[in-house]
DNA sequence: TTTTAGCACTCTATTAGTGTGAGTGCTAAA
DNA sequence: TTTAGCACTCACACTAATAGAGTGCTAAAA
């Protein structure tokens, strides 16, 4: 099945991009005018109907034009598209932006957001940046009312996690700052499993507890999805004319609102790959059901093992892949360089 | 111009109530017939006339029924509504999920922003507690690379920022360390301002920079949105009938997205009011021609003075006034004692 | 064998024409 | 002051007619 003809790919890429500018089906006679072909339009219509044949495009109705199919685009993106690169004059727009934002991380995700969603037209998601095996940098530990304790635990690489600790008992401040110092100076450096190691060499029920309760929270950084999520141009996908049926937009900017769905198509996609690969997800994949009329392409970015986060873009399954692409990768590059430059303390140590 | 009376009132309420369930205009005899008033048509139709002329209702054409202007919303939540309380059984609901989550601050947000959604069938708003006059309580200074520095300040009420500095040349991290315990012992308890004062006793340059950049981070508490916005129930809206034509939903939708949207309204509204009052928007309030078709019920939370924030609905103007201010002001109230339980200590001080 | 012109056919989208019905405002009587 | 009666308005739903873009097929041309 795979082994369409030159001329036949040549006219799915064509038919293709027409589509995805337009927004309309597209018509045997429109193509050639538009396109000046040098076959009629009898010929082309051939063509499509093997095209249509082998699953590449389909008809909304009988007697209108074609548009593709979720098969067609996959085999666009994957076979006929190319790799091109972000054109340099939007690189280095980007570029600037984020140097002028050499602020708090927070805000380079919020940055990435909005570049994504406003270069790609969709909606964007960016995971904040989330480590795996944390070191224990600084513990910090705030008494608040009885039993009520508040932890400020900043890891290595700057990450910092605030929890509310209900104790056994009510504790002086006094008390809590000095088993703070302590961890402070016996476990900076460790990692979640050496300190739980820690644990036993101890008889002060406090340091036990507190131990464990730090252990714990640092652990969580393996959880998929530990931090914030940063949204931007939501309401672009409204203005997409797939998605005036606001069921249909409902359903699309669920996806982006609900963790859980977020977490889930993280772990099934991007978690299992390398930093800097782009995966392309069309038309829910037979897995998702609420996506089948969107696109959904999504990259790594950060240090494997160190510290790593997503970045991607929503939008119709019509879409400008190449570009969309192009600007999901850039980004996700351009993050993983920010990492790296914040992070370099820690590689060293490896 | 402002006395009715009291059947006028009536139906007033009456049609404002009808238009809210049914979302269609009402007209005189439906009135009648649905709530078997004792008087008939032709007088409704008296009345409706007299409400139409001083501006509570109007027609959307000349042979239809009335629907309520914006005048006329803000005259039945002002004079004729009467204040209910949520229904105690879910106030208990809500009450359980914040007891079972009584971890970190930010899933307290993030469960806030979900009840309002869920009970108000809207989109909600939760801005992140927000520290006036903070005091320092802790100082971390971790070398990145080169001039890059990563501060981590742990503020009196837990609040931590983080800031990548850029030094005006490369420091290590010894020296890092010694001024930020030197910082610690001699800043520990002083707001930004105090902080500044220390600047001028001080020769070393880079304590002198350090103090300065601290007060500056410390005093960017005064911006108003300062911290994370969390939303929920974005999709809500879009099953609004007054939204499916998606011009509409977009522009509600931006506002929720834009940051510099909320900070103008929330400075214009909830920031000069007292914590536990409840503001209602009704349709832009011809300031913000956005909202044109949008209502918005806002309320500030946490301490004022101390800690504060603020929560909010947004929904179209055909909105249930009565139990979405309620339920405003009830989850307000609610993260108001949260706040007051973890920041005891503070208070104590005072 | 491949391409193309010609043609009949299909189906949507648009436009115009027509009732229908809910609703109004006015007037005059109760 | 209220109400019955009535003429009038106008969106909405329905129907029918038409135009137009596109298809598939067949038979001739290359």
């Amino acid at each position: 099945m795979g082994n369409l003809t030159e001329r036949q790919k040549f006219i799915l890429a064509l038919i293709i991009r027409e589509y995805i500018d337009s927004a309309q089906p597209v018509g045997s006679l429109r193509l050639v005018k538009r396109y000046k072909l040098d076959v009629s339009s009898a010929t082309v219509r051939n063509e499509m109907a093997v095209l249509t044949e082998v699953g590449y495009l389909k008809q909304p109705h009988t007697s209108a034009g074609r548009i593709p199919t979720e098969e067609g685009y996959r085999y666009f993106v994957s076979q006929l598209m190319g790799q091109t690169d972000l054109p340099i004059e939007i690189q280095r727009t980007i570029q600037h932006q984020f140097y002028q934002a050499q602020s708090d991380v927070d805000q380079w995700m919020r940055l990435a957001a909005s570049v994504l969603a406003h270069q790609a037209q969709g909606a964007s998601v960016v995971t904040s940046l989330h480590q795996a095996r944390a070191r224990l940098k600084h513990i910090e530990l705030i008494e608040t009312r009885g039993r009520q304790v508040l932890m400020v635990l900043v890891l290595d690489g700057g990450e910092v996690r605030q929890q509310v600790l209900v104790l056994s008992e009510p504790v002086a401040q006094d008390k809590l700052s000095f088993v703070a110092n302590w961890l402070n100076q016996v476990g900076e450096g460790l990692d979640a499993v050496s300190l739980k190691a820690l644990h036993n060499l101890e008889n002060d029920a406090l340091k036990k507890d507190i131990i464990v309760l730090t252990a714990e929270e640092m652990s969580k950084s393996d959880a998929v999805l530990a931090g914030e999520i940063y949204h931007d141009g939501l309401t672009n996908v409204l203005s997409e004319p797939e998605f005036t049926e606001p069921g249909r937009a409902r359903r699309a900017l669920r996806l982006l609102e609900e963790r859980s769905f977020l977490e889930d198509i993280l772990t099934h996609t991007v978690l299992s790959s390398k930093v800097g690969g782009v995966h392309v997800l069309i038309g829910g994949e037979s897995t998702w059901e609420d996506l089948e009329d969107c696109s959904v392409i999504l990259s790594r970015y950060g240090v494997p093992g160190v510290a790593t986060g997503a970045v991607g873009v929503l939008g119709p399954q019509r879409m400008p892949y190449a570009h969309t692409i192009s600007t999901v990768r850039f980004v996700s590059n351009l993050l993983s360089d920010l990492v790296i430059e914040t992070l370099t303390d820690i590689e060293e140590k490896e």
